[in-house]
RNA sequence: GCGAUCGUAGCUCAGUCGGUAGAGCACCGGGUUGUGAUCCUGGAUGUCGCGGGUUCAAGUCCCGUCGGUCGCCCCA
């Protein structure tokens, strides 16, 4: 092979692609179901975009560009959050609140590719702005939950983790932990699971932290939050609170978040985080729109194919691809002469109907190359046009009737 | 950016001590008997990932590189 596909990105043969559009139709129905609205934005956006936010080192982690001879800075989108709240930020005063939009755009990180993690994948984002109480917070997570479940996943299999960043700012100052280290204690919580006991002991002692700063977010602590309270009670009324646990070892990297967060997790810990999201309520004015308070999360399909598949939740991709309603095959000469104006009119018709380029007469070739393609029946031209008939054959009861050729449709159809 | 490991036919792989490459399974064409099949017959493709080096000789040894997989960093 001359040309390979470029690092962490992939081919998407029939098969692959019918997977994909099988998720990708249970998160668009969720959404649409929940009442959002699909939205979709630029694949490149300026660089700046991405730097003003998350400052310069972020370059190292995208792809980006200018055009030859250009000097205006682009970059491959590598999350949807700031083309969101551009486009919040573009509507101004006239955006209805509240708004409710969803996406499945592609996104593209240069990162090195490994198990969950490629340069390019989809995800599904799931925003709603103009809400600022934990009804909307629950909304999008049962929304994720809605397309989880459709997927067949259960609140077994998987695990909504929920945390709240004034919370653990708050526990851990309350802990000792003096302010000008609380971001080294954040970046240290949010790293703990990945470690052993001991190096985490060790890691915690260069920092001149105290274990127990940490460890006390292992128990059940009954926290008074106003915001959590309410939260709790919001996620009993959407019904989904058996999917659902706080846990303020969650922190989340990205510095938007200025509330709940949470990521959504295969219960046992084993892939990636699935999903992850929460509150952002001062983004779309630092794009320069109007103060809207926001919440959503994205959700990549790599690490929920991975997860599907671990649980034999995703079946082989024939499985997905459409099936034809009749796959017409020719076993005489007087069947080829008719064998295109046949299919045309069952494509007029609205069927999906194939045919056999093979030239063979060998009628059980002919219909081995049917039943390949599952259709639903075959029709056969051969010596039955002889008194104007075709054989027509019920692939999956395997009963064959001739048909007069005018009522071929409407045998199809009933 | 760093590290480990792998790369031979469409797929799964074998290939010994360095001696110019194989198996199985798939797949496909044609033919016969009108029915998802049987039978007959035919079909191959390999720049052994790529490039260099050592050698009389490299799939095999060495170096580099590209790609896969899995970690680290980072994780939106």
């Amino acid at each position: 092979m001359t040309h390979q596909a470029p690092k962490g990105t992939r081919d998407f043969f029939p098969p692959d692609l019918a997977v994909l559009r099988h998720i990708e139709t249970a998160w668009r129905d969720a959404s649409i179901d929940a009442g959002f609205d699909e939205i979709e934005g630029p694949t490149f956006e300026h660089l700046d975009l991405y730097t003003v936010k998350s400052g310069e080192g972020i370059v190292n982690d995208l792809f980006s560009f200018k055009r030859s001879g250009g000097d205006v800075d682009y970059a491959l989108r590598p999350e949807f959050t700031p083309t969101l709240a551009r486009m919040a930020a573009a509507k101004g005063r006239s955006l209805p609140l509240p708004t409710k939009w969803f996406g499945i755009p592609g996104h593209f990180r240069a990162e090195r590719p490994q198990r969950g993690r490629l340069r390019e994948f989809k995800q599904w984002n799931v925003d709603l702005l103009g809400i600022d109480n934990p009804s909307a917070d629950s909304e999008v997570i049962a929304t994720a939950i809605q397309a989880l479940a459709t997927l067949g996943l259960t609140h077994k299999d998987v695990v909504v983790r929920i945390s709240h960043r004034d919370v653990v700012t708050k526990m851990l100052l309350n802990s000792g932990i003096p302010k000008d280290k609380l971001q080294v204690a954040l970046t240290l919580l949010d790293k703990r699971e990945k470690m052993s006991a001991e190096v985490f002991e060790e890691k915690t002692k260069e920092h001149g932290f105290e274990t127990k700063s940490f460890t006390q977010f292992d128990c059940d602590v009954s926290i008074e939050h106003e915001e959590l309270t309410s939260l709790q009670e919001e996620l009993v009324a959407w019904g989904i609170q058996e999917w659902c646990t706080f846990d303020f070892n969650i922190v989340r990297g990205i510095a938007y978040y200025t509330g709940i967060v949470f990521e959504i997790h295969e219960r046992s810990g084993a892939e990636r985080a699935i999903a992850g999201g929460g509150r952002y309520d001062n983004l779309i004015e630092m794009f320069g729109g109007p103060s809207v308070p926001a919440v959503g999360f994205g959700m990549g399909d790599v690490v929920l194919s991975l997860v599907l598949k671990d649980k034999g939740l995703l079946k082989d991709g024939a499985h997905y691809m459409p099936t034809p309603d009749v796959f017409v095959v020719s076993a005489c000469d007087e069947g080829d002469e008719v064998l295109s104006s046949t299919i045309a009119m069952l494509r007029e018709n609205g069927l999906h109907a194939r045919r056999s380029y093979k030239t063979t007469r060998n009628v059980g070739k002919l219909l081995t190359e049917a039943a390949k393609t599952q259709a639903a029946f075959a029709v056969i031209l051969g010596k039955e046009l002889e008194q104007n008939m075709f054989a027509v054959k019920d692939m999956k009861s395997g009963e064959q009737v001739d048909i007069p050729i005018d009522h071929l449709l409407s045998h199809l159809t009933s």
